[in-house]
Order: C-alpha cells, then structure tokens, then sequence
DNA sequence: CGCATTTACGAACGATCGTGCTATTTTATC
DNA sequence: GATAAAATAGCACGATCGTTCGTAAATGCG
C-alpha cells in the first residue's frame, strides 16, 4: 500500500512544521503546498484537521522516543540510565530533532488551555514522559545508586523543568550556553544525590 | 479621550484571551464580538493585527510587571527580595493572574520560531525579566547573603527553568502539587547557597 | 448649544480556512 | 495486460480571516 507511505511522509513533514508553526497553525492547504501535493488528496488521509494534528501528534510522540528514550534504554539500569535519559535530551535540542524546537514543550504550552482530543492526548503523552523520568529515578533508587529520601515525581518535576528550560533558553533567548547550563544543573542536583 | 479607555479594555481581554487561545489564535472578529463590538470598530484601534499583537504583549508585560514584580520590590533588597521574586511567580501561577496560563511561557514557546517584530518583542522582555532575576542575585551576593562562587546567570536560569515547569505542571497536567514542588526545589536551592 | 473631531459601525473585498463531492489517475491482484 | 480498488486531483461550498472605505454616532471644546 503506498497510502500508507505517503501518509507516513506527510506526518514527517507536518511534525517539522507544527514545531515550528504549532498545532493550530498547521494548515492543511500550506502543508500539501510544501509536500506538492493537493489539498484534497492530503485531506482524504486524515478525513478532518483534528485527526490530521492526532496523527501528527502521533508521528512525534514516535521520533521523540525513538531520539530520547531508547538510546537511553542501552545504559544499564540504575543512575547511568538516567543521566543518559537527561544527556540525551539536551543533545536531542542541540541536534535540532525538531526545527522548532521540541514539539511537545510547544505542544504543552498551546494546548494547556484548549480542551479537546489533542488536548487529552498531549496531556496522556506527557503524564507518560513524566512517568519514564520517575521510573528512571525509582528504579536507580533501587539499584542503590541514588539516596532514597528524595521523592521520584519531585525529582521529575525538576529535571523536566530544567529541560523546557533549557528549549525556552536555547531556541528564543538564542542563548549557546543553555544546554551547558542545563547540563550543569542537572548533574548538580544528581551528583549530590548519589550515593 | 475615551479612544485611549476603549484601547485598554480591548488589550485587557486580549489579553486573556491570548493567554488560552495564543496570540496567532487571537482574532479581530472574535475579540471584538466578545466585547460585543464592531471588528472595524476595535481594528481602527490598531490598525494591522501585528500592532494588535504586539499592543498585547505590551498590555501582559504591564500586567505580569505589576503582580510579580513590583509587588517584590517592597521586600528589602538581598535575600529576601530575591524569594519574594520566586514566592510572587508561583503565587502568580495559583492566582490565575492570565486566565490561560502565564502569558509569556506560552508567547515564548509559541513564537520562539516565528522571526518577526513580535518575537523581536517578547525575546526582549523576556531578556529583561532573566535580567532581573540576575540582578536581584547579585544584590542577594552583595549584600553577602548569598555565596558568591555562583554565577548569577546560573541560578536565573535555573529558577525561571522551574517557573516555566511549574506553570506546566499546573495548567497542562492538572497536578495540584507543582506549585509546591516548585516552591520546595526554590527553596532547597537557594536555602543552600545561603550563607 | 453648536460644531469640529474623534470614535464606532456596516458592508464589502480578496484570500484562505476546513470540508465535501466527482472524476481521473495510479496501484495492486489475477 | 485486464480489472477492481486505492489514491490523488480538481473544483466548489460556506465560513472566517485581515483589511479598506464611506458613513453615522458619540464626544469634548468654545
């Protein structure tokens, strides 16, 4: 089915540009324009624009792990994984995965007032992405590498923070530094949590 | 002259609703009907959206000014001004001060890949208010409540980091401890490089 | 009050939005 | 290579976008 290859292109492009342009100013016209092709026949594979920014959501949810989480996966469990997990998100910004800047920082920040489906699925996304840093952190508590009076979702939280952070910095303040500060902070707070 | 009172009750709901909706997502049409307007009527005020826009970020920075930072300038400078600043955002966020979310994270990741006089306009506030939060660490140092052998630039980094982390944690993920939280690795922080 | 100025409105423009139809082209199967 | 199915294109729709213009209403000053 070649359907299925062209819609998989379609999503690639319209995860570049939402980062850039976000979900809502995604247009289905300006998209098949880029990608040379019609606006109906792009339209025929999603059927309506919501299902279009689903789907894009979707693509990106799948290059955001596939760029982030299972390179980090290859580091044994415990601290090394998680320092690998914070490593391998800032060199994700550096390297410019998405030309906007990360898509599901922007994605947060647009929807976080617009309820609906993308709404729900950026949120479910999220919660997950959270829930792999707090995984990440109790299972090197469990592995004895990290003090145990520090809470899981509290050390989430800050580490997540550093990483917008980080985006917010690099990507509209232009500052080269972020990522080095980023990193600085990170390794701070974890190396003072090591046992 | 009653234009100039009109012009400011306009802003004040564009405000608002740029805060939910993004200032892309604002609409002459639909700003002006929500205030029950004519969409020539409130345009005239403006003349193009961009100077709308841009009359907004205006209108959010005097508001955001105005709750968050003068209010931290009556604390005496040093430390104790320099929690105020970080007490002032997280109760700014738990007040709800932009119905949508803080105006600026959610202006600085919506045009943070959008060149133009807008983004030339909020990467310059937000250059001041990181500017800020670095003085107001200076000041903490100079006046020796504060250790010295951190860099100011640092440490506004990395409290704006967990303002923005907050602000997420709140409005996107519903959880009603980020404020908490943030305020928990505020304090944690800055209790540590106090001397 | 009268009058000049400011402010607001109504209607319309071309462009673009998402979406629905029908026709044509391309693909995959026998 | 014929044929059924799938994929794409073309065209048009109503709605809404930002913007313009001419006119009416409201305002403020003497």
């Amino acid at each position: 089915m070649k359907g299925r290859r062209t819609r998989q292109s379609i999503l690639e492009r319209a995860v570049d540009l939402a980062s850039i342009e976000g979900l809502e100013g995604l247009t289905i016209g300006g998209l098949a324009d880029d990608l040379d092709m019609s606006k109906s026949g792009l339209f025929a594979h999603f059927g309506s624009k919501e299902e279009l920014q689903l789907a894009t959501v979707e693509a990106a949810a799948e290059r955001y792990i596939r760029e982030i989480y299972t390179p980090a996966l290859k580091q044994p469990r415990g601290f090394p994984r998680l320092l690998a997990i914070c490593e391998s998100w800032l060199s994700y910004i550096r390297r410019g995965v998405f030309p906007g800047g990360c898509f599901f920082a922007a994605a947060s920040f647009e929807f976080d007032s617009r309820p609906g489906p993308v709404q729900d699925r950026v949120r479910r996304l999220m919660d997950d992405w959270i829930g792999a840093l707090e995984k990440a952190v109790r299972m090197a508590q469990e592995e004895g590498h990290l003090r145990t009076d520090v809470d899981p979702s509290q050390l989430a939280f800050e580490l997540n923070a550093l990483f917008f952070g980080a985006n917010f910095a690099f990507y509209l303040r232009n500052d080269q530094q972020a990522i080095q500060r980023a990193r600085q902070a990170v390794e701070a707070r974890l190396e003072a949590l090591r046992v």
